[in-house]
DNA sequence: ATATATGCAAACCATTTGCAATCTA
DNA sequence: TAGATTGCAAATGGTTTGCATATAT
């Protein structure tokens, strides 16, 4: 992980790791690094894929030694670790979808609403486009989110496999 | 489905009114215009704001006679709705928040993480940006959302008012 | 030591569902 | 009349919270 990134859009100056600026912004405001937190967050870090509550309390659980936590404290680690600027959460079909944000350039979704697969891009247009429509109402923009939602190729090969269409 | 759409951006072909689309939709699976769900339509038809169930709810109770629904008949007419493309659904802040979509132009939203409030705007080149990224993952597009979110000029101009930035 | 965290069970909240009573076509 | 719909109450499902106990600093 860590890797200094250097993409061309969204660079963001990673000078610490994802566990150090965690720890720092823990400090920060009184609170511990505990086994569970520490297991949470290290976990995370190594994979990156997208990924829920749920599967990351079982994959806690499933993997190495005792190593695991309860559902609310990774519930409660994960608002944290958002809170911390290290993961962005999204929300998908009813539930949160986290992404790694640290050290990761800005980027939107494409959304297959076949296999639920979410595919990553990123646009200088869509930047620019989003200042000049932010500009043209005095809108003062922080943020946005694009999910394009339809039909991946591979769904689209093995057509009429299980799933169909679900809500965007 | 059907109706031999043509538009240039959005604009749809409006042969019907919603509620004579509402009930050849309805019609056409066997289901039946009752008191509520004719209300509730009516009640929807008038306004053209975003809207919750629980406000539907609320506004159907406290408008002219008797003429309400319980909250379960708001939210399975609601879903009846979306399914008819009378409304298009989204989800913010953990709720669903409804507009109309039938006769109206695609579009997206700025939301103001302040007042909560969404204003609309549509651009062409995001329609062409979305279909170029989309052709560069052999992705089949079926729809998009943007949300730019961010502080409106009204909240920027009464500034630390009430309430501050939520989650994106 | 002592304040913060954990984990359990219970609470939340928006939304959905089972089912008997009630309507629409 | 028959089959669909309503409304109530109860169930859901993801996420949060109260609180006694365990733990990091």
């Amino acid at each position: 992980m860590s890797s200094s990134a250097d993409f061309s859009l969204g660079t963001v100056n990673t000078a610490l790791t994802p566990q150090e600026r965690f720890a720092e912004f823990m400090q920060a405001r009184g609170k511990r690094i505990t086994r569970q937190r520490q297991a949470i967050v290290d976990h995370v870090t190594t994979r990156h894929e997208h990924f829920d509550a749920e599967q990351l309390l079982a994959d806690l659980r499933a993997s190495a030694a005792g190593e695991g936590a309860s559902r609310p404290t990774v519930y409660r680690t994960l608002n944290e670790m958002v809170e911390a600027g290290l993961l962005k959460k999204m929300v998908l079909d009813g539930r949160a979808v986290y992404e790694h944000d640290y050290g990761y350039p800005q980027h939107d979704h494409l959304y297959c609403t076949s296999c639920q697969r979410l595919i990553e891009f990123s646009s200088e247009e869509l930047i620019a486009l989003r200042n000049a429509v932010a500009a043209t109402h005095q809108f003062r923009p922080q943020g946005h989110r694009l999910i394009i939602s339809g039909i991946c190729v591979d769904c689209r090969s093995k057509r009429s496999t299980s799933r169909h269409q679900d809500r965007v």
